[in-house]
DNA sequence: CACTTATTTAGAACCATTATAAACTACAGT
DNA sequence: ACTGTAGTTTATAATGGTTCTAAATAAGTG
């Protein structure tokens, strides 16, 4: 019930798909980071129901729109997201290729001085590469 | 010349396609950022001389490994790099979709307070979200 | 219930990147 | 200079993540 509220309250019709993709990204206990493919299976896994590849991408983008998800800026051939919506920074571990939180706790206040003209900061985000 | 020992001192053989692209590269005032299809056309109209696409990525995939070029951890649809090798961060203009850099001294030290064992940081980087 | 609009879907299209395999080139050894 | 070998370039095909399309379906409204 409380998903139905959530999507209509942001002008997105509470579907079955919709609300099945919320189950799986939003009800847990901690947050966590995924591919659209890792999503999809997690869905399957999860529901034990079939949703197809583009309403996946669809409902992903349409969530990030609405800021319950947040794509994270790494390079990679396949896009990361994270349920974890703080601002809060990651460890990308090089020879694993695997991803880490770093709490807010971990990273100093960063401190960016330099201004654009007309441009306001909407986020500042730290990516620590980690290698052997 | 310059090129060639470069090449040379990175186990690299020094053709005339890689020494074109060093000129492109490297033979300029100022550090630039861009794409592979950027690099492509800028090689065209510099040396009017047409490196084949297979090349251009081979080479660009050569120098970051040995450390003449950056990748920048963007999402974008193209992976972006950067020929200033140095420690420094971007801004990125999410209504232009463009990359500015950041003097070190715009942004102050960061601090990462987080270990993994058996892991080391290799860099730090940070990207600052700009919008209207 | 009827109607409009949003959403889902399978499949096609797109396009950056990578793989392939044949031709070519740098270079060390003779 | 010749030869052999390993590295490099190249056109082209293949790959694979993402987006597009258009038809079917479902949600919301009166």
């Amino acid at each position: 019930m409380e998903y139905i509220d959530k999507l209509r309250n942001s002008g997105l019709r509470p579907t079955k798909q919709r609300l099945q993709i919320c189950e799986v990204l939003f009800n847990t206990e901690k947050t966590f980071h995924f591919t659209i493919n890792e999503l999809k299976k997690r869905i399957k896994e999860k529901t034990h129901n079939k949703i197809s590849l583009a309403t996946v991408y669809n409902t992903v983008h349409a969530f990030e729109k609405k800021g319950y998800l947040k794509q994270i800026p790494i390079n990679s051939n396949q896009t990361y997201f994270d349920t974890n919506i703080t601002d809060h920074h990651h460890f990308y571990d090089l020879n694993d290729q695997k991803l880490i939180d770093l709490e807010n706790s971990d990273v100093g206040p960063i401190n960016i001085k330099k201004k654009i003209d007309g441009k306001r900061i909407k986020s500042v985000e730290v990516l620590v590469k980690l290698e052997d």
